[in-house]
DNA sequence: CTGAAAGCGCTTACAG
DNA sequence: CTGAAAGCGCTTACAG
């Protein structure tokens, strides 16, 4: 047998308002009124029913957060700054990923119905694979979103993301600074990788800045991952290059495994740096140099965007492109002590 | 200016109710209305508010997911099993970690509360340190609830859990048979971690099969931490065993590190091996030799339970407690090439 | 095959 | 300070 607001009412002898006031702690009721309201409560452990005060309210109380994977080397990070953010404002998440669908233009459609059923209140979408369309959609439904780690500049949705091109940048700086490294290999990510085209932009940067030409002979794709870092290591082997400036930790990783098995050991026969200081970075032997990613912080700065835009009703805040630094890791990958 | 079933309704010319099982496809509507329907719901964009469906159907077809912390070695992996078999159930993930609060009371509360307000139709939860005071509260709500990595043994609530006892023995029956070692140490973990009781508990069981005297000299208890890990290696130093046994993985790295520091490298002066299979375990210098806890089926297996439990109306099932067995993972720091 | 009506369990102006 | 009533936006017997 069920125990609702109306049969408390019946007991109290009062009406549902009454108690609903008293549990809420809303409008006025007479403290005594309030502590019999409050007797019963207890004494029939009454909790009201979320899915009703959801309808009523014309709120979840939840927030939708769609990430690129679980298992990923930092979106555990993003979680936990999403996490201590929306916990203290009573928010709850709904977690959304890629890694269970094969058609990752289902996730996109399943992410948008999210907001379209209204069963959350916000969403804060990690998709880096995501096209202009998607966001387009996503934009016009007027709804309070934030998109990670892509800034779509022409597009009127709320993003935050690490500037890549200045942590490529101080990377580069690092290694032609300290290191005097003139032949600067970079092991580019994916063509079409918005993270991949601004870390390049910092090394093209960086080289005019410092005056050393750039040589696109020393500048491969890859793909992200450690297989295409094996692969384009054997390439860069006969060239001589001072170091190589993989556009990502997991093809740096590929690279020093590759040099390993022809003896050869990184930061002595040659350097070899990364990008996005991943979890597994400081054990690898060498330890590797690399940038690091604020995860924590940008999904902290996410959900912080998310509640700006549900509590300020006016509808046309203008849109925020947030950006956040990056911080170069120096361990003994680059040639270091 | 929101447009409803109402609406709907109003425009097509048609009862609510038929536009309902129109869009459902539940109950009979000639194939000219539906047609009618579904082509306005298509022109005004109309998506069902799902929290007035929710309340309706008195559920909310989201399964709340409760882990100790979102960047732990595993949890990623608990997250992918469950998401795999809940997804394509059209089910969605509220998640609770206990990476936000101080007080990990508060986090228990905070799981309570979510299905006595009955925001989710079951839950999964992964709360290593829960006191049976917990369980038993949870136990009483008699609610689709599974816990993992504790089997609660008198109390009435489902759980799936690894098999630490045959686990630690298959590690123990490696070192042993392959590696002859003889003064085997055994760094535990907290006293009162069950985990760690059950490794223990598999790490004597193989010393008395293999009529190995048990020496209490070589157990100490360690925290979990890499840094105990440290610690207690140093005391081991001297006393020269053959290989540490730690009961995690982070305190084999401590043990390594340490060993490092020292010119020892494991494997050759002394071996040393872990438990977890924690994902930078490979790619530590030696790799170590560990044993795998499948997070990935407990994942799967717990949402199979849950499922189970919500679509079998009988709310007095017996209840299921579920051990699924680890895996020994062989690499080099237990001295094996 | 369709509609009127009750119901899901709350909240919140409004009136007193 | 309190209650009656309307409303949130759906679903689902029930009757026809």
């Amino acid at each position: 047998m069920k125990i609702t607001i109306t049969k408390i009412a019946e007991i109290v002898g009062v009406s549902k308002a009454t108690v609903s006031r008293a549990i809420n702690g809303s409008g006025y009721v007479s403290p005594q009124t309030k502590e019999k309201v409050l007797q019963v409560v207890k004494e029939y452990d009454y909790v009201p029913d979320s899915k009703a005060i959801n309808l009523s309210k014309r709120k979840t109380a939840t927030i939708g957060l769609v990430l690129p994977s679980t298992s990923g080397p930092f979106y555990g990070e993003v979680m936990r700054g999403v996490e201590v953010v929306l916990t203290p404002e009573r928010y709850f998440i709904l977690l959304m990923t890629f890694n269970v669908m094969e058609d990752p233009e289902k996730v996109r459609k399943r992410y948008i119905s999210l907001v379209r059923e209204k069963r959350v209140d916000g969403i804060i979408i990690f998709d880096p694979e995501a096209d202009e369309e998607t966001a387009k959609k996503v934009a016009k439904l007027n709804f309070p979103c934030v998109y990670i780690g892509k800034n779509f500049n022409n597009i009127n949705v709320d993003t935050v993301s690490v500037d890549n091109f200045s942590g490529s940048y101080m990377m580069m700086d690092h290694l032609i600074k300290v290191h005097k490294y003139k032949r600067i290999a970079f092991l580019n990510g994916p063509e079409d990788s918005f993270d991949s085209i601004e870390r390049f932009r910092g090394y093209r940067y960086a080289l005019e800045e410092y005056g050393i030409g750039f040589d696109p002979k020393l500048v491969r794709f890859g793909d992200f991952t450690r297989k295409s870092g094996r692969e384009i290591c054997r390439e860069f082997l006969e060239s001589h290059v001072d170091v190589i400036f993989a556009a990502n930790d997991e093809m740096a990783l590929g690279v020093i495994e590759e040099m390993q098995k022809h003896n050869l050991v990184a930061g002595r026969e040659m350097a070899v740096v990364g990008f996005d200081d991943a979890m597994w970075s400081q054990f690898i032997q060498p330890p590797l140099t690399t940038v690091h990613q604020p995860m924590y912080s940008i999904g902290k700065l996410a959900a912080r965007m998310i509640l700006e835009r549900i509590n300020t009703s006016d509808s046309h805040k203008e849109v925020m492109k947030t950006l956040l630094h990056t911080k170069l890791i120096v361990r003994n990958s680059c040639g270091c002590k």
